[in-house]
DNA sequence: CTCCGTGCAAAAGATTTGCACTCCC
DNA sequence: GGGAGTGCAAATCTTTTGCACGGAG
């Protein structure tokens, strides 16, 4: 499983420094149970952990450790940026439109959609982005009364 | 087929205004090949059209016609949003890397996966996102060199 | 001690909104 | 003529950037 001591040996090996708000953001993604963390709500849990932190160091950190695969960024359907600790196996997600929580799923139907696209058209697809929309374990209950949307 | 008529029948039937900036809007994705459209876009090809118009009156109509389902709106990778009209037919769209055009598929293979997930999870999907990113007929030849992102 | 990292403030880009004026029905 | 639609400017929200200071290696 990963954890801190791994985090900071990825650091290490990527030449990014090991400073207190790099820990915090990275510990904020260890313990949040919701994989896909907002800047803000990063921010709201670095801070939670009583470090002060500014904007500025969020979103460059979370940049920087996209840029070195440490952290992966999803853009959902609201445009706000989402980023999860990098598990470097492809996957998906299953998020819930009442609490906004996410499932990951490692199974992909797009793999074989792709080889399907290349033989039958002139297209030639690189990467693609998948979310599903629906209602978790715990929000199901209040789910039915919505459940007509495409 | 689709075309101003049919357009402005809708717009009536919807309770909207038949405005000539209205018009010049749907004008623009009639009359536009690539079938996303930016708000930026949109505001550049009514100009085009010798209509002058501004930003606040390009958005209030795109959010008023994707409300009442004329338009159709899709937030791409770049976090930006993207407009065509709405054809009513669940479909995906084949974009670009390189020149951003987009082609529209009508195959699905995200169907029979969300009954997979429904009945092998506590989740309902409800609705799902997918887009498929790659190189087009005429960038494709350009592309290779770059052919190696997942 | 040298840069990388950080805070602060300001800027940027996409989108929204308040208010007064305009024009479709 | 009444209310939906529009222009303009200002506000919002997310994210980026310039610059001077502070701390990791």
């Amino acid at each position: 499983m990963i954890d801190m001591k791994k985090l900071e040996h990825q650091l290490r090996e990527k030449d990014l420094r090991i400073t207190s708000h790099r820990k915090a953001i990275l510990e904020a993604f260890l313990h949040e149970a919701k994989h896909l963390l907002t800047a803000a709500e990063v921010l709201t849990l670095v801070m939670e952990q009583g470090v002060k932190i500014n904007f500025s160091t969020v979103y460059r950190n979370l940049e920087a450790l996209t840029e070195k695969e440490i952290l992966k960024r999803y853009n959902l359907d609201n445009g706000i940026n989402y980023y999860e600790l990098d598990v470097h196996e492809h996957h998906h997600h299953l998020i819930c439109l009442d609490c906004g929580d996410t499932q990951t799923i490692f199974k992909c139907p797009i793999e074989a959609f792709k080889k399907e696209i290349e033989q039958t058209s002139d297209f030639i697809p690189v990467e693609h982005k998948l979310e599903i929309y629906g209602y978790c374990k715990t929000c199901r209950g209040n789910a039915f009364p919505l459940y007509k949307k495409t």
